[in-house]
DNA sequence: ATTTTAGTTGCGAATTATTCGCAACTAGAA
DNA sequence: TTCTAGTTGCGAATAATTCGCAACTAAAAT
C-alpha cells in the first residue's frame, strides 16, 4: 500500500460517490501534487482486485468512461435515469438472496457484483417532455 | 430501419454471443462490403436504444471494449470467471422478481437490465493454480 | 538498522475505442 | 413522385486507457 493509493482510495471513500478516473485524479492531486494520471488508473485496477472500490458505467449515460465508487458492506444497485441522467441507488435483500443463489446453484464463487439498471425515473415519467434535470 | 442495421441485427442474432465492435464489423462485411466501422458503431447505438440488442463488459476482462448481444425475451445474468476468462449465462426467476420489486418501490420503468458478475468458477476453484482454459 | 527485492511511480509516447463533421445517399411519409 | 428526416461512408479527431522504462519505495529478510 503506497501513499498514491491510500490517498486515492480515501478520496473515493470520501466523495461517496461516483467520480471517473480524471475527477480521481484532480481531487487526488491536492494531497500529492505530483501525482501522473496513468498511476491514477493503475491504482483504480489494483484497488479493484483488492475489493476495496467498484467500477461502474452507470449505463454510459455520458461517454464510454468508467466511474469508481468506494466498496461498502452491502452491494447496492444503481438505477440511471435514461431521460434526466440522475442515479438512484437501491439496496434490497434480494439481491443478497439472488446472488447466494447463484453461487449455490452453479458452483461458483461471485467476488465482484454489478446490476446496474436504465430505464425512466418516477419523476420524469410524471414531468413528460419537459427539460431534464440533471442529478448525477 | 436501413440495409445496414437489419444486418447488423442480424449478425448479433445468428452469433449468439458476445460479439464486439470490430468482430460485429467484421462479420457483416461479409454480405455488406463497403459497411464502415463508424457506421457500425452508430448502428449498435441505435439497436441498443430500440431494445434490440445489449451491451456488456464482460468485467473488463480483456481491454476497455464492449460487447453485444441481440436481447432474448428472459434477461440473464453474465458471470465472467476472473481466472479462466470463460463466460456462464444464468437465468432466474429471482432476478425478474428483484426487478418487479424495485420497480414497484421506487415507481420507476426499467428498461434495460444488466447483471454481470465476476469471481472464480467451479472448475477453476477445484483446478487450483492450473494453466487457465480460456472459454470466451 | 541495513540490505534486498518485488512491486510501484512518473513520464511521455503509443494504442484502443469511440465519435465527429460533412457531403452524398436512402427509407418512408406525403 | 417529391420531399424530408435521418443515415451512411469517409477520414480526421477525440477520448480513455495502457505501455516502456529508469528511478523510487514499502516491506521482508538479514
Amino acid at each position: 500500500m503506497t501513499r498514491q493509493r491510500q490517498v486515492i482510495a480515501d478520496v473515493l471513500q470520501k466523495a461517496g460517490e461516483h467520480l471517473d478516473a480524471a475527477e480521481v485524479w484532480r481531487r487526488a492531486r491536492q494531497q500529492l501534487p505530483g501525482l501522473h494520471l496513468a498511476t491514477v488508473y493503475r491504482s483504480l485496477e489494483s484497488l479493484k482486485k483488492l475489493g476495496i472500490i467498484d467500477e461502474l458505467d452507470l449505463m454510459h449515460y455520458r461517454g464510454t468512461g468508467h466511474y469508481y465508487e468506494a466498496r461498502t458492506n452491502k452491494d447496492h444497485i444503481h438505477f440511471t435515469c435514461q431521460r434526466c441522467g440522475g442515479v438512484l441507488e437501491i439496496q434490497t435483500s434480494l439481491f443478497e438472496k439472488l446472488k447466494a443463489q447463484i453461487e449455490g446453484r452453479h458452483g461458483l464463487a461471485i467476488r465482484v457484483a454489478r446490476l446496474e439498471l436504465g430505464g425512466v425515473c418516477g419523476s420524469c415519467a410524471s414531468t413528460e417532455n419537459k427539460t431534464p434535470h440533471a442529478t448525477a
